[in-house]
DNA sequence: GCGTCAAGGATTATCGATAATCTTCATCCG
DNA sequence: CGGATGAAGATTATCGATAATCCTTGACGC
């Protein structure tokens, strides 16, 4: 999954096979609430409604189960994982190590190329601006995502993809009313701080912006490792 | 993905499809060079090898795929890539972060009650004496996870299973040469720590163990977000 | 009442065969 | 001689059907 390409319809430069294309379907019908956390998908439902065969289908899961969209138990069933406040305030921390493991990766890298990050940047102010609480998850998860990617560490996005930030975002973005310009704006020092090369300060913005991320997470961020 | 077992048949605790034990002959043939990089690996020829059909085989390619072992191209083949230290060394620092938030959240919970960890603890420096490498491996990896576990939370082993040690770990045991019961004994200060309950310790210890894993991972661990 | 156990239903896991696609190479036209 | 073209071979991609597994439900003995 390293590379390929996903739903915000980007390169489908490269292979078109039946699988991504069920794959993308789902991711649609996620991201947009049609399929909601928590409901069931069955392979053989999925393939009769696309008119494929169940082969496809299930490769289609089994990248998304990678990508912590479902979730599947062997010989029982797959759903649309589901996030409860619980599970929510728990990523936190995790998030927070991940991302600051991000920040000190990526900041040589943005500093010396930002043009990505800030047009994933004036991509989510752009949508904030339309009013689409599901929409700016969506991208706001697409911001972080091409944040965690410019570190340039295979092994940190796919530890970072695996929490399902997708599903935590829209969860949190639905459930809550803040507004999205000031949200929008909240991702500025990100990309500020990462641009100039300033590593600690790019480590402690992100993990002040991923702590209070999740309403009610005033749990203290994990103190780390001395250097 | 996330778990399963190997060939040696150990922990089948989770699941043991085909596809599984298809991957772990697959890596075992990579690690130890029998599958050199560069050279074309068929679907059906792996499958008629194993006595298996298609479908289990062609799940285990995709998976070691996605972690850069194999290289695919649609319809054209698929081949065995070479996978430089440097990409192994890339995990390092992400594995790192994420136990020393392990060490974090299992200590108290360690303290209360170790016998889980020292049960595994015990099964690691068991199997070592075996002389079965890649059954060590997978202890190893089984030992790793259930102090992971231990911090009960589900989006930390989440992250951390997506990080895919145990095939890290299998190539690694498989491609040096060191004493198995030394690195079986080199668990149990880990465990020691978090049994004391000592936080920063057991932050400490893990790091250094983690660091220490893959050969000639001499960068210095990423440093971390102040508390 | 309560635990054990045996169908039955639901879902995935695997199979064997066929289709689709890409590459190569020989051939033909200019 | 060079470039297009198309057929053949190799490999994956997909299909439709069957097998294996797990969970539930209800009967049965105690």
């Amino acid at each position: 999954m390293s590379t390929a390409e996903t739903s915000t319809g980007s390169t489908l430069l490269e292979r078109a096979t039946l699988g991504t294309r069920v794959r993308d379907y789902l991711l649609v019908e996620i991201a947009n609430g049609r399929l909601a956390p928590g409901s069931p998908v069955r392979e053989l439902d999925i393939a009769k409604r696309l008119g494929t065969s169940q082969t496809p289908v299930r490769e289609a899961f089994r990248e998304l189960a990678a990508f912590g969209l479902l979730e599947a138990r062997s010989h029982v069933g797959t759903r649309v994982r589901e996030v409860g406040e619980r599970e929510l305030a728990e990523a936190v921390p995790v998030r927070a190590a991940l991302e600051a493991v991000a920040a000190q990766l990526a900041a040589p890298h943005v500093a010396a190329d930002p043009s990505r990050l800030e047009a994933a940047l004036d991509e989510l102010i752009r949508v904030a601006s339309l009013g689409d609480r599901l929409a700016y998850a969506n991208a706001c998860t697409q911001f972080h995502r091409e944040f965690v990617r410019s570190a340039q560490n295979d092994s940190l996005l796919r530890a970072w993809n695996a929490l399902g930030i997708e599903i935590m975002t829209i969860m949190t973005m639905l459930t809550n009313s803040e507004p999205l310009d000031a949200a929008a704006q909240g991702h500025r020092p990100i990309v500020e701080a990462l641009a100039s090369g300033d590593v600690d300060r790019s480590v402690a913005i992100v993990n002040a912006h991923v702590a209070a991320y999740i309403p009610g997470a005033t749990q203290p961020p994990v103190r780390s490792v001395p250097g």
